[in-house]
RNA sequence: GGAGAGAUGACUGAGAGGCCGAAAGUGGCAGAUUGCUAAUCUGUUGUGCGGGUUACACUGCACCGAGGGUUCGAAUCCCUCUCUCUCCGCCA
């Protein structure tokens, strides 16, 4: 969510944004209603203003007569009132619909372009490993090996639902455990987050429950739903809180489950553990004051870079392009892994800056000593190692010749051995 | 799941229909002072949204967990919800 104070003053450099981020959204109607919303809360204050004025002059002696037009008057306002209130409701939050649809500013270096075609390749670290056999993808791997079942996944929750088994259970565990530890090197609080989590915290976090489009999952009756990612729960901690800046940066790695209903993204790129309805996923999150917001972002897309490169998996990273951001995201790094069951790039980590968008929605401030006031905390969240990309990456860049597994030597694992 | 207690400003904690945006203390900030690393004294110190000003000043409304209700008037009374604590039950 932007200031709305901002998006008047900035007005021009926000629909230019609009336009790069290829949303179609008309700062007019925003402006209207805003100018809607405040005349009626004027409205509302001066009858306000009026009962008081006569709650005031009840405690002064008065004659009954006089006691009684006021008691009259007063109850004629109230109805007055109840119906100014009302439609100051409708329309802040008709305001307020229209401002939670203004994405955020974008850092200016982010390449501009209206699809994922535009995004800009910053570094490549390894190499594409040259086979001297056909590689196959990690479901005939991983089918021919024990290590997936997707068909009782199915029968069990539906299609996109799979049981891990044998060594990829372990290699789930030893996944999270060797990300926790880089985590805690690199001076993060580590949680096991909830799973689930209320409506007013994705709603904070940029995350939409409802509606056709919907990637979240919700429980019936209640206001939970189950996560897409730890960011929601990691972000939602300090929900409502001030914060100290001498405690700042604050860092939290969290560990949960993530589930996506995917919607609309059927056959897309969706063979396999690509795209599941539920995942395991080791999370960053940062919290910082405005000016080192940019910084963090370079540290936690280093972190990410560091554990791909200790499992020794070939990757690039890559600037997303305007179009291509989610709303909060100021500016965001995404790390594809070569894979070569598909021939191709695979994204496996995304790192967001998503500066105060996400703060200013959960109310999440830090104040400072010798500066008056508060001010919102910047929150960013990258992905350590989300576990069913990884361990395509892991699989399909470790298969030999004989059909069997090498793994890096940084997982403690013996490599998975041939069935065949 | 059952019974009870509670939620007040950055924090501790009073307030029990109007004199309460809210005592007092702590902390923060500004100043005074003192021969010694901090004490003492004085002042000041919430947030949001409006109006107003070049900018201040000034000013209106709202906010005492959330949402409703009663009342001319609610932090205070009633209802619902959320959360915290205590006891009992149950369970992993």
């Amino acid at each position: 969510m932007l200031d709305l104070r901002e998006i008047r003053e900035r007005r021009e450099e926000v629909e230019a944004n609009l336009r790069n981020r290829n949303v179609s959204l008309k700062l007019d109607v925003l402006l209207e209603a805003d100018e809607h919303a405040r005349r009626a809360k004027r409205e509302l204050d001066a009858v306000r203003q009026r009962r008081n004025e006569i709650g005031a002059l009840m405690q002064t002696p008065l004659s009954p007569a006089e006691r009684a037009r006021c008691i009259e008057e007063s109850r004629r306002l109230k109805e007055i009132e109840a119906e100014l209130d009302a439609d100051v409701q409708t329309r802040e939050k008709e305001r307020r619909d229209l401002q939670m649809a203004v994405p955020n500013f974008t850092h200016p270096a982010a390449p501009v372009g209206p699809d994922d075609a535009h995004n800009r390749v910053l570094r490549t670290v390894g190499e594409p490993a040259r086979l001297d056999f056909s590689a196959k993808d990690h479901v005939e791997l991983m089918e021919a090996l024990d290590l997936v079942d997707f068909d009782s996944g199915a029968k069990v929750a539906g299609q996109k639902f799979y049981f891990l088994k044998n060594e990829a259970v372990l290699l789930e565990l030893a996944l999270v455990q060797f990300a926790t530890r880089i985590l805690r090197e690199e001076g993060f609080t580590v949680c096991i987050t909830p799973d689930l989590a209320r409506r007013e915290i994705l709603d904070g976090i940029g995350f939409n429950p409802r509606g056709a489009s919907t990637q979240i999952y919700s429980v019936a009756d209640s206001e939970l739903s189950l996560i897409a990612t730890a960011e929601i729960t990691l972000g939602g901690m300090l929900a409502g809180e001030v914060l100290e800046a001498e405690a700042l940066p604050l860092l939290f790695g969290g560990i949960s489950h993530c589930f996506r209903t995917e919607a609309g993204s059927a056959g897309r790129e969706s063979r396999g553990l690509y795209r599941v309805h539920q995942f395991t996923k080791v999370e960053m999150f940062a919290f910082t004051r405005p000016e080192d917001s940019g910084a963090m972002h370079e540290r936690i897309v280093a972190i990410e870079e560091r554990i791909y490169r200790e499992l020794g998996v070939p990757f690039r990273v890559v600037d997303v392009c305007t179009g291509d951001l989610g709303a909060p995201a100021y500016r965001k790094y995404d790390l594809e892994a070569w894979m070569p069951g598909r021939e191709r790039w695979g994204e496996i980590t995304s790192a967001s800056n998503c500066t105060d968008y996400q703060a200013r929605r959960l109310d999440i401030r830090f104040r400072e000593q010798g500066r008056k006031g508060t001010r919102h905390v910047h929150m960013l969240n990258g992905t350590a190692i989300a576990v069913s990309r990884a361990l395509i990456a892991l699989i399909e860049n470790g298969q030999r010749a004989d059909g069997s597994i090498r793994l890096p030597a940084c997982l403690g694992l013996a490599d998975i051995p041939a069935r065949w």
